[in-house]
RNA sequence: CGGGGCGUGGCGCAGUCGGCUAGCGCGCUGCGUUUGGGACGCAGAGGUCGUCGGUUCAAGUCCGACCGCCCCGACCA
């Protein structure tokens, strides 16, 4: 790298976003436009992402599958608003082999079509439902406009597909999904996010509902970090989901959908990093702990690295994900500046010092400066990191929290929802119709993010009335500026 | 697709009133000295100047076309 560090947020935010992806080692850009190569580091915090989702998606009763990569455009074809939606994003196969196809195949956008029509096969009876599946694969949605993990061509996803007897149970499947978004987002991304309802512009194509998760980044502009969908009976009409029930009639199944995408890590990256780079929480961090070596000389090396070996094994032991520095032709210095940019929580610093006290210094990622250093003994380090490393996580999802909610404001009208457009989140009563939310669109740069669930659950005023346009209010949702 | 910027060693750039062996910083390789907040010295390696065509004794430099990338807007997880 020619310059060290970062593009201050202040000056670019957009450009410090990009060059702590590419710096930090995350990913790079592909031969392909719009493509994105996922590097180790980016992809092992991909992975503890999916692990810790797919914990809980077991834990749910769902069980993996996977589905096929190429789907016929005649799926597609068959649910009307869902094709409309898609087909201006659809890669499209007609050649295989050396030979035009038949039918033309498209890459998976999404797979509802072809696991509907599976589906149609598995369901016979009441007693095959709810029928749970959940799969990770890639998909490939032509964008206009690309950006490192918040929108790529191809994008790693998990697909949650469920099939149920009744409106209320797949009602009752889709919130209890965008509750497990939540809790990870919450516990395990730290980022506070707003449970809410798409209003019916922004819903997917082909679903009843929308749900979503949405996160404040740190220019103030809104992620989409995860959805679930209530698909009523649209997909089971046209793909035939049927089951005989108790009284032995046939009836069209309930699905859902729900998704979170390799858009979570931009997420993660832009509601913490700072000037510095990335932070990341322990809980998903790769590396938990980075563990820095201090040495003059090769008698002082090997008394360093006595004590290195052994605290390093007790907290291996324990399953910390610690990585020892040991590279020999940099200097402490730059190992401290590299491993905050790439987002260490937590560092850990062993010299000669620290062997004739039983120390070890240890720097938080969280609290910059002199105030997050501390010496503390070796006896007890593995308590002391695992200490640590919780107020860690804890103390960036607060952090996250007090900027997110400095940044909410309630608006009466018009004229608060320019005020607060381009500098934070505006919740104001809404009536949800597309002419008001293409013109608030159209001026402020503003889209309609939900209608916040918990915010709605009181019975709303009868003369509630929208704030832009004057027509009765549908609800209370946030606008914001949106990615 | 519209507006703006840019293509020169791995990265960031200079060189562009045409002129001789195309430079600089970082990184890379080797050796030595260094190492508690981005070390230093010496010696090296590495470039068909985005592509194609034109003008010229001579093109990184001028002309034309094309390709690609990035940023800002219209579609989306």
């Amino acid at each position: 790298m020619s310059q060290q560090g970062v593009t201050p947020q202040s000056e670019d935010y957009s450009k410090w976003y990009t060059d702590v992806v590419l710096k930090s080692n995350l990913a790079d850009y592909a031969p392909v436009r719009g493509c994105m190569i996922i590097k180790p580091y980016g992809y092992e915090l991909w992975e503890n992402i999916k692990a810790e989702l797919d914990k809980r998606f077991k834990a749910t009763g769902h069980q993996n599958a996977y589905f096929p990569l190429f789907i016929p455009m005649s799926f597609l074809q068959k649910e009307a608003e869902h094709v409309e939606g898609f087909s201006p994003e659809l890669a499209v196969v007609t050649i295989g082999g050396g030979e035009k196809l038949e039918e033309p195949l498209v890459v998976r956008p999404t797979s509802e079509t072809v696991i509907g029509h599976t589906f149609s096969q598995w369901v016979q009876s009441y007693r095959d439902l709810p029928l749970l599946i959940n799969q990770w694969a890639n998909v490939v949605r032509w964008e206009m406009r690309t950006r490192l993990f918040l929108r790529t061509t191809e994008f790693l996803w998990q697909e949650g597909h469920t099939a149920h007897e009744t409106y209320e149970e797949a009602q009752e499947e889709t919130l209890r999904m965008l509750e497990i978004y939540e809790d990870f987002a919450v516990n395990e991304a730290a980022i506070p996010v707003i449970k809410g309802r798409k209003s019916n512009q922004e819903k997917f194509a082909g679903a009843d509902a929308s749900y979503t998760i949405e996160g404040m980044m740190g220019n103030k502009w809104a992620l989409q970090m995860g959805t679930s969908h209530n698909l009523g009976q649209n997909f089971a009409r046209v793909f035939d989901i049927k089951y005989l029930d108790k009284k032995n009639e046939q009836q069209y199944c309930w699905t859902t959908s729900w998704g979170v995408s390799t858009r979570m890590v931009g997420a993660i990256i832009m509601a913490h990093g700072d000037d510095k780079g990335l932070r990341l929480p322990p809980r998903i961090a790769p590396i938990q702990v980075v563990l820095v070596p201090i040495y003059k000389n090769e008698e002082e090396k090997a008394r360093v690295m006595h004590v290195v070996g052994r605290v390093a094994d007790s907290l291996l032991a324990v399953r910390i994900r610690l990585h020892v520095d040991d590279r020999e032709e940099l200097t402490p210095g730059f190992k401290f500046n590299d491993w905050e940019m790439r987002g260490v929580p937590l560092r850990m610093e062993i010299g000669p010092k620290d062997v004739t006290n039983e120390t070890i210094a240890l720097a938080r990622r969280d609290i910059p400066g002199k105030e997050g250093k501390q010496i503390v003994p070796q006896e007890g380090i593995i308590a002391t990191v695992m200490r640590l490393l919780n107020e860690i996580q804890h103390g960036m999802l607060r952090q996250a929290r007090t900027f997110r909610d400095a940044n909410l404001h309630e608006v009466e009208d018009y004229e608060g929802l320019k005020r607060v457009a381009d500098d934070g989140w505006a919740l104001m009563w809404h009536c949800g119709t597309a002419e008001c939310e293409r013109r608030v669109q159209e001026e402020t740069k503003a889209s309609s993010r939900c209608f916040p669930l918990d915010l709605n659950k009181e019975e709303k005023p009868k003369d509630a009335r929208c704030a832009v346009c004057g027509k009765p209010a549908q609800g209370k949702a946030y606008f914001a500026r949106a990615y």
